[in-house]
DNA sequence: AAACAAACAGTCAATCCTGTTTGTATATGC
DNA sequence: GCATATACAAACAGGATTGACTGTTTGTTT
């Protein structure tokens, strides 16, 4: 009469696990906050034993990292589903690019993420794991942007990173507003401010090229 | 011999170790991170025993809301000071504000600050303490930017509060960047990249008032 | 100078968190 | 089918942190 137990391998066994534990975390930190998030915690959010998270993240840095690089990979995959999907002007395709980065920044995974990075200020075992991932994934965010702007004409690396750096800290400041739970009206007004400043400054130097609008990746 | 025992009045004994107790906090916070700083930490670093420290601030909140109070007023007292000192244009005048913030959310006052604002986030009690100064901080903030602005020619409210709102994130933002330890040169490009784009949106704005070049406060 | 109040010192209890360890169940390979 | 490896469960030990508590010293007031 009962249903069948549901025979599953190994593979998907931790799989599912490794996935509860890294929602849990995700939704925890999105909610509380690194400081607020122990292992403790997110075993039960995940509904799974703490012998168990052990066994699949030995530490608390172990789970902290897989949660940074899903992020991530989620990060991307929305940058490059939007891309993909309409050809526009190399303006409107990079002021597109910011509304992503603003979703994405707001969304869970990236509040998740940003709070890890964070915490790498004051958790030094927590740095050493996750920072070099940091890194690779800062490189690889600067090379694509890079592409993007040289196809759009301006295949100046400084400014491509400069900018770079300076939208994403701007987004990741906007988007610590929200999670403070500042005015939401107020940080959209900002954030439409930045776009607008940033459009105007894109529109600039895109005036000073011979390239044509429309490009293709 | 030894020298006279440096008689104090009760009021100068308190202000000497709630002195020290910020003083050190504000450095553990720039160097450690909230997360990092304990309130034993605190007090080895300032010198003071734990007993005098829990007679002075009663709870680690205590602490943090006195210095946020601290490193709030020295930030007010550098732009009042920076202000007062020469007055230009209006767009240099403007840009001298965003140079001023940018040195002092890099200073550690500013790190300090900027660590207790996000730890609110994590701990409740913190919060419900410390938020009350916070709000009561940026409100003063948007009213001193509002009436420069308005001297400047651009009396509009929610334009003045979203160029305040998006420029603070920003800089909170590469503040952040700068603490873990980014490459300080690419950090200080990405802050020209936003002194560049805010001062020709500044500029655009300013084209469009009929406002002499130099204002008076 | 005596009574009082404030500042200071150091210890303690309670809590929480992390990672280890010991033991059990389930899947996989021979 | 059985041996083994993997996944899971739960209790435990060690360490750290916070705020309370007790007692002492120093300043103030009358």
């Amino acid at each position: 009469m009962t249903a069948p137990p549901a025979r599953l391998t190994q593979a998907q066994r931790s799989g599912r696990t490794r996935e509860r534990l890294v929602a849990a975390a995700i939704d925890a930190l999105y909610r509380y906050g690194y400081a607020a998030v122990s292992t403790t915690l997110v075993a039960e959010l995940a509904g799974v034993s703490r012998g168990a998270m052990l066994h699949q993240f030995s530490t608390k840095a172990h789970l902290m990292a897989e949660v940074a690089e899903t992020t991530h990979q989620r990060n991307i995959a929305a940058y490059r589903s939007t891309l993909s999907r309409n050809s526009l002007t190399a303006e409107a395709r990079l002021l597109t690019l910011l509304d992503v980065g603003w979703m994405r920044h707001g969304s869970p995974d990236g509040v998740a993420h940003d709070e890890i990075r964070s915490a790498t200020r004051s958790d030094p075992e927590l740095a050493e794991r996750v920072m070099p991932v940091l890194l690779r994934h800062a490189e690889e965010t600067q090379e694509t942007f890079f592409r993007l702007m040289a196809a759009a004409g301006i295949a100046d690396r400084p400014v491509s990173d400069a900018l770079l750096t300076m939208a994403v800290a701007a987004l990741r400041g906007l988007a610590l507003e929200k999670a403070l739970g500042q005015d939401e009206a107020q940080v959209e007004a900002a954030f439409q401010q930045l776009r607008r400043t940033l459009g105007a400054d894109i529109r600039d130097r895109l005036a000073r090229t011979e390239e044509p609008g429309v490009i293709y990746v």
